[in-house]
DNA sequence: TCTGAACCTTCCCATCATGGTAAGGTCAAG
DNA sequence: CTTGACCTTACCATGATGGGAAGGTTCAGA
């Protein structure tokens, strides 16, 4: 099977195919006599788990180290719990942050009245003639 | 006033000043004798406008719009609300793939039980041989 | 006056995951 | 044998930020 219908079937572009094999996270295809890479099913299934794992947004990085885990018979559950979890907490500090964002606009704008004159809440905070809502130092 | 202090002022880097009078955020800097830039009051005030617009997550290209619209005293407050309101959707969208990303780990990783042995929940999902938690196709 | 530290300058490179494009090779159908 | 759809490599771009090199400036202390 050539890049292309491995790319539709796992849903990972052919760029981002290539991109792993150079970085390492996929060991390098088997190449036809045309030089074109050839996959096959055990590929197919790492690509699918590669997908997946970015869907619940794993860094290149932790997919590394989940490939490792799924290829390793010996794991622990713990070690891909732990995994997990860490990542866990590191969509919670993005989410919180986001929020935080997200609470202070939606104030701003409901202080705006969105009409034709110039005087703006949303404007003064950013030019720090009027108070910004308290923002609890985040990072 | 150079660059270093100002950089410790307006909580932006030197790095970053540098770069925003590149891009043309910001227009370049005076210079002394020495070639050192200088900046003055108007200067450090538009750097914390940056500053805090950065901090609520507007973007390079929306903080442009948004001196745009600080520079014009015939403004209306309407257009600095609609660039509010789109940048809230555009934070809320990305707020709600985290959180889908997070319910569904948070599922995963309840499911595991974390001991020595290797069945793991998580792992199984991630290579499609469990069934992965509904999602609504996002983006 | 010399020297060293602490600034500043420009220029280039790296991140992270992804996409675009260009120049060229391969293959199947018409 | 041409056409078009695929493949190959190689380079460049994103957005916001930082790191570092190589060299100029300024100032304080010996």
């Amino acid at each position: 099977m050539q890049i292309g219908e491995a790319a539709a079937a796992t849903g990972v572009s052919s760029k981002m195919i290539r991109h792993y094999e150079q970085i390492g996270l996929i060991p390098a295809a088997d190449r036809r006599d045309s030089n074109y890479r050839d996959y096959g099913a055990a590929d197919l299934h790492r690509l699918g788990f590669i997908r997946r794992a970015r869907d619940l947004g794993f860094s290149i990085d932790e997919i590394r180290d989940l490939l490792k885990l799924w290829a390793d018979k010996r794991r622990s559950s713990r070690a891909v719990k732990a995994l997990t979890l860490k990542h866990l907490t590191d969509l919670d500090e993005k989410i919180a942050q986001l929020a935080e964002m997200r609470a202070t606009l939606a104030h701003l704008a409901q202080c705006c009245d969105g009409g034709d004159r110039p005087d703006c809440p949303i404007i003064e905070s950013l030019a720090g003639t009027a108070p910004m809502p308290a923002h609890h130092h985040h990072h």
